[in-house]
DNA sequence: TAATAATGATATAACGATATATCAATTGTC
DNA sequence: GACAATTGATATATCGTTATATCATTATTA
């Protein structure tokens, strides 16, 4: 078996200095045309592969980017990534992915591991709770570091994400004005961020309105588990005729309960979520919900990230995307009215 | 701003020199209970961070596997990817993601990514199209490779996928045991190692039982494209009972269309997916499928890759599991039997 | 033609870690 | 008390690159 070829091999089998064939593959310096030809012949030839750890430990540049996100799992999620690569790759960066599974010790770990690849930036969707360690982890090691959606007490860094409290405000006042007055938040657990922050746009909406009391309803961000919690939900508040989803998640979860228990999203209860999945055009009924565009996200965050690295000594970029209503079926004046 | 703390600092901060502090942070050597604490104290003190750019090129580990993925956005994938890095961490490996989004030129630039980050192995899941110059980076630089679910002509590498044919010949022949004669194959487009499998099982559960002639139908692999080419396919071909579909996506897409054209998947014809993801039980109906564990499959990768890195000259593994029928609703014998 | 400028190639010192060899100081043995 | 053996710390070469300085040549100019 042949061993990994390096620039001494290339350099060796074109018959001149390791210098010059770096000169020669980096495209800098005087390189008469001959030995040009030589050095990329021979690259070629032998398949030879840059070794990004020696140039980017030399030069102090490696145009790396890293991703931790709580759930790479979440189609949500995976469209801002492929928005993110794609943008960023534009840029010649090359974006990496770990998954923290909202995992507090996973999540340390991860950036950790960033860190130890010394990453040129890093971009960060922390899990519900944060550890003090990891924040110090990034500040001491001066990454630049961007939090996208969630984000958390004092932080420091630059943050793109969503405007949840205006998303969830603008969902109830739509529900308010259909006609709705017993109108409950549904789904999510604890108190997030993001949740802390879209309940308080629901709970404002209530009450500039004189919508009645907020009503919040527990429930984990599956599918499966938001089904299960609605069967409870609707016993228990038969009065309820709309709901504002944590997620359209919850929101489609809470749809397919419905329609096992043969009533109906949009005529019995209405519904509205917040993301605009894929699926939930594709729901029947289809599924209103507060849109945000996830590759659009992903283009932002490739923005912040490069002016970040371009303006190191920058103040703190703070960047929400507004999330606009898209009606659909899952919502209608309630039937009493 | 602080700059990022090397080994020379906390060697500095400490006290010693920089061998001692390396030695300690590595657990070898014979070193004092002082002076181990001195410099495990600065390097706590500094969050130092190793630079695993230099550690692993001085001692030539680095406990990374790469894996490039066709499709991250895929809920299938992306159960696998949790499965795998979960085993993987176990074992003391980190796992990071890269999307070729099924293009080969993008492909090929990820996988050299990784080549040119040293990754110990690499786990690749080859897009429909696999370039040549592709095959021959890995092998010429001599990274142990694992293809996964997909592969191609002449494959070098290890593998790891699901027993394709296998599952289409039995699902086949269950919708053969129903009593359905006129039974179609769903979705997929070309001919990727994949789907011929999976045709191919098809085409032999048909003719083994004599059940009549296959019938193709091509469709892009998501719901949407699905459920709009079931509406042309219900036109086309109304004598069709029971489809066998190219994956569960593509399956829940067309009990979509059912659905929206007053029709119901497992009464007027049955329907039968591959791969059993998460939806597959929530969607209404339920779907009958040939499920095969996502995460069961991540850790059978990862104990492939672990085997191939601590036996380099083993003869090649080939490892395909077996895909269980999940009976559901959305199957039934035929009306008008 | 001698002095200067430009060209093309190379030698060498880093980057931040690890592995090996080395070395001083301490301990043990007869 | 002399010598060997052990302990604890360090000096140094190295991994595969890149950046800088250097050095022959050849070309240009007065």
């Amino acid at each position: 078996m042949l061993k990994k070829p390096t620039l001494h091999s290339v350099a060796q089998h074109a018959g001149v200095s390791v210098a010059t064939a770096s000169q020669v593959l980096r495209n800098t310096g005087r390189i008469s045309e001959k030995t040009r030809k030589a050095v990329l012949d021979a690259a070629e030839q032998l398949h030879y592969v840059r070794d990004s750890r020696a140039a980017s430990m030399r030069s102090g540049e490696n145009r790396e980017i890293g991703l931790v996100i709580h759930e790479i799992a979440n189609p949500f999620n995976a469209e801002v990534i492929s928005g993110l690569s794609d943008f960023l790759e534009t840029e010649n960066y090359l974006v990496s992915v770990l998954d923290s599974e909202n995992d507090s010790e996973k999540e340390r770990r991860n950036l950790k591991a960033f860190i130890a690849g010394s990453r040129s930036g890093i971009i960060w969707v922390p899990a519900a709770k944060v550890l003090d360690e990891t924040v110090s982890l990034l500040t001491r090691n001066n990454v630049p570091t961007i939090t996208f959606l969630n984000s958390f007490a004092n932080s420091p860094f630059d943050h793109v994400g969503i405007r949840n409290a205006k998303a969830t405000y603008d969902s109830t006042s739509y529900a308010i004005g259909l006609g709705h007055r017993r109108i409950a938040y549904f789904g999510g657990t604890g108190q997030t961020y993001v949740r802390r922050e879209r309940m308080r746009g629901y709970c404002e909406a209530m009450a500039d309105h004189a919508a009645g009391t907020p009503l919040i309803w527990d429930c984990e961000d599956t599918k499966l588990a938001a089904s299960e919690a609605m069967i409870l939900f609707c016993k228990s508040h038969p009065e309820v005729t709309a709901i504002i989803c944590n997620g359209d998640r919850v929101a489609l979860g809470a749809c397919l309960s419905l329609a096992r228990q043969d009533k109906c999203a949009g005529r019995d209860i209405s519904v509205i979520g917040i993301d605009d999945i894929t699926d939930a055009a594709l729901a029947s009924p289809p599924l209103t919900t507060m849109a945000v565009s996830p590759t659009e996200l992903g283009r932002q965050l490739g923005r912040v990230m490069i002016n970040r690295l371009q303006n190191p000594e920058q103040s703190r970029v703070y960047l929400d995307i507004t999330a606009e209503l898209v009606i659909r079926d899952t919502t209608s004046p309630p039937s009493d009215a």
